[in-house]
Order: C-alpha cells, then sequence, then structure tokens
DNA sequence: GGCTTTCGATGCATCGGTGTATCGAATACA
DNA sequence: TGTATTCGATACACCGATGCATCGAAAGCC
C-alpha cells in the first residue's frame, strides 16, 4: 500500500500490475468500458480475481490508471514532436509529424472515447481530463506564438490560444468520423487538410469521398 | 410483431412505448447506456419488466430506436433551419439558426456520443449511422452550394462537400469539449466562431476563456 | 355491452458477477 | 539458504439482473 516509502519494492506485482493493465486495454478496446467484467479482464491477462483485487480496488480504478498512462505517453510524443525543428515553424511539416502521432490506431481512440464518455459523467474526472486538454492547448499555443512572424497565423481565430483551440476541435471532430468508418489513412489525410486550412490563409490539398 | 398489417392498433401500446422511451432518455443520459438495467428503465417509466419485454426485446433495440428517433427529428430542425431563407445565403445567421439547433442539450449529447461508441464497435450500427450524417452533410453541401456566389467561400476546403465535412468535423468537435465543461453557452459562441472562420475569409469575433 | 384479443403485472428459476476470507507459493532480505 | 512477508489462486456467500410463464385486466370489435 505504502507508495511513497519503499517498504518492499516487489517485482513480479509491478509485472502482473502491467499485464493487467495492457490485457484490460485489448479488453476495454473490443467491448467497451461498461461492457466488460472483472473477470473478463482477468481472464484475458491470465490471472485470476484475486490478482485482480490484490491490484485494484474496482474497475473503474483500473480504467482511469489505464487512460492516464496512455494519454501521458501520447502527450509526451506530441511534445517531442512539436519541439522537433527550431523556432522558425514549418506549419505542414509540424503538422504532418504531429498528426502521425495523433492518429494512430483505433483501438487508442475507442478507449479515450470511453473515457470520455465517463468522464462526462463525474466531475471529478472531467476536471482531470480538462486540465490535460488544457497542458496539451498550451503547449500547442506556445508553439505556435514562437513561429509567429515566421509564418503568418490567420487572425480569424484570435490568438494563438484559439489557434490551439481550433486545433483540439479539428482533432475531436475528426476522431469521431475515424471511429465510424475505421479509415485511419484518410483521417489522416482530412485532419491535416483541416488543420492547414485553419492555421494558414494558402492552398490546403482538396481530396474527397463517399463517406 | 406485425408492424405492416394494422392487426390491431393498440392505444395504450403506443403510449407505453413512448413512455419507455423517455424514460430510457432520462435515466441512458444520465448513467450512461452500459450502467443501466432494464429494471431501472422500468421503474422510472413507472412500468413492470412486462410491459418492456412485450415492447421491446433488450436494451440494444430500445437504444437503437431512441436514438433514430431523436436523431431524425433533429435531423428535420437543421433541415428547417437551413431552408428558412431564401438563395441568397447569410452565412452567420444561418449559422446562428442551425448552432441554436444543433447545441440544445448536453443530454442529447450525452447519448448521441454514447451511441456514437455503441456504432464504432458495431459496423451495422455504424453503416446506419454515416448514412445519417451522410444525409445531414449533403444538407449543408446543397445549402452551401445553393449560396455560391452570392457569399464567397474560401477555396482551401475544396468543393462544397468539403465544406460540409469541415461543419460536421466542427461539430463534433466541440461537443466533445462541451460533454466536459458543460458551458452551451460558450459552446455555442466558440461554434459560431469556429464555423463562420471555416467558411469565410473574413473576420470572426474572437472570444476566449480558461478551459 | 358482451366477447375476444392483446397488454402488461407478478412470481419464479437461473445465472453471472462481485467481494471477501483463506491458504499455498513465490519473493525479498538477512 | 532460511525465513518473514507479500502476492495471487481458490472457495464461498451474496446480490442483482435476466428472461420466461402465468394470469388478471384493459381495450378493441361486433
Amino acid at each position: 500500500m505504502g507508495e511513497g516509502t519503499t517498504g518492499r519494492v516487489t517485482r513480479r506485482r509491478v509485472r502482473t500490475r502491467a499485464n493487467l493493465l495492457d490485457a484490460a486495454f485489448s479488453v476495454f478496446a473490443a467491448k467497451g468500458f461498461g461492457h466488460v467484467s472483472i473477470e473478463e479482464v482477468c481472464e484475458a491477462a491470465g490471472y485470476s480475481r484475486g490478482a485482480f483485487y490484490s491490484n485494484f480496488s474496482s474497475l473503474d480504478e483500473l480504467f482511469f490508471a489505464l487512460y492516464q498512462e496512455r494519454a501521458d505517453l501520447i502527450a509526451e510524443q506530441v511534445a517531442g514532436a512539436l519541439a522537433l525543428d527550431g523556432p522558425g515553424l514549418d506549419v505542414p511539416a509540424a503538422v504532418d509529424r504531429v498528426t502521425d502521432v495523433l492518429l494512430l490506431d483505433r483501438d487508442w481512440l475507442l478507449v479515450k472515447t470511453d473515457f470520455l464518455v465517463h468522464a462526462a459523467r463525474d466531475p471529478d474526472v472531467a476536471r482531470s481530463l480538462l486540465e490535460h486538454r488544457a497542458r496539451l492547448r498550451r503547449a500547442i499555443a506556445d508553439r505556435l506564438a514562437r513561429a509567429r512572424g515566421h509564418t503568418a497565423l490567420p487572425a480569424v481565430l484570435g490568438d494563438t490560444d484559439g489557434a490551439a483551440h481550433a486545433v483540439v476541435a479539428a482533432y475531436d471532430g475528426v476522431t469521431t468520423q475515424l471511429l465510424l468508418d475505421g479509415d485511419v489513412e484518410h483521417a489522416r489525410a482530412w485532419l491535416k487538410q483541416l488543420l492547414t486550412a485553419l492555421l494558414t490563409d494558402g492552398s490546403g490539398t482538396p481530396d474527397h469521398r463517399q463517406n
């Protein structure tokens, strides 16, 4: 229990915990939180319920831990992709890099959206998620601010903060579509186009589709 | 069962069915599909499980019916809002009207998102939802096409179809944010700004916030 | 208004999931 | 290597939800 003092840093405990989390990710992605039992997670991980209750006290707790783990990971990657080039920001290139990181696989988006729905009904979780999003936006806004003067930003959206808002909104919007049609490549292209449309006044490359 | 032939158009049946659907909406909005039992719905509606099983065969079926009912209703309203003025489209005015219809209450967005997550895991449901969205987009694209020449559309997004895509994406994006912060008014303002930014090359009214 | 049909309430059997208590086994530390 | 302690598997009791089968009551039809 005591996480502060290293009372007994068991080695297998971390392993089982990680295994449980990994298995939970697959199961959640496949069936959706709310249609998943503790037993299913344990079975997928190859443990019995004893192991679960030894590591978590409820499915909610595990779900939260799972989300935070992966979300932090992706946030790092995005920050990395943003920091890649110098102060002179090449918008299309940065958009490419970020897009590649952001739209990796559909499974993550499924879990992410499940979590969103979860958060929408629990103020505490919502607060936590809002803070996460705010951090992400700030990273984007900072990057955009640093690039100002080098590349002109259309004034329609207001300051860089507004532009960051728009970027996140575009991402969320494309996510929705991707969840339905499952076409990652198309979503990525579409997101790039949308972002360049928002962040430049120049010419995007139109390209369309049925659904 | 026989819906085609009007074998016996019972009158109370439609009432109870409607009551069940209404009650289900509240319960789903509050707890989320997947955390709701048939009993809860029946209790909220003031019926017993017998009534439920007489009208639906599963929660999924009810959920689908519920979604389709309300989605069609809103689609009608949007179409109405779009058709309101003549061939000369006043973009800001139309945006205002549509926005007012689209972002009515958070409960609907909650149920809608639940349904999205549901559809994302069931190809049949996904297909149905994609068709619905396609119809909506076509309505928007038609409206935009009719207005071409009157109001200049920025070419960044390609043709009117691309613009319609962008409109829907913006809506979805704002929805996500609204689900978290619960501020309908702000979401509406933000959506208006985003849409005008996308549909005009002119000046939006910047206005910002913390989250 | 009587008669038939359908609707919906009640009771029951069942099942799956939960949480806890207990115990053997694996592991860290001396 | 011995031993104390933690980890995780097994067993059990419990609860809630499900779906069905039955039956009284309301509604439509003549």
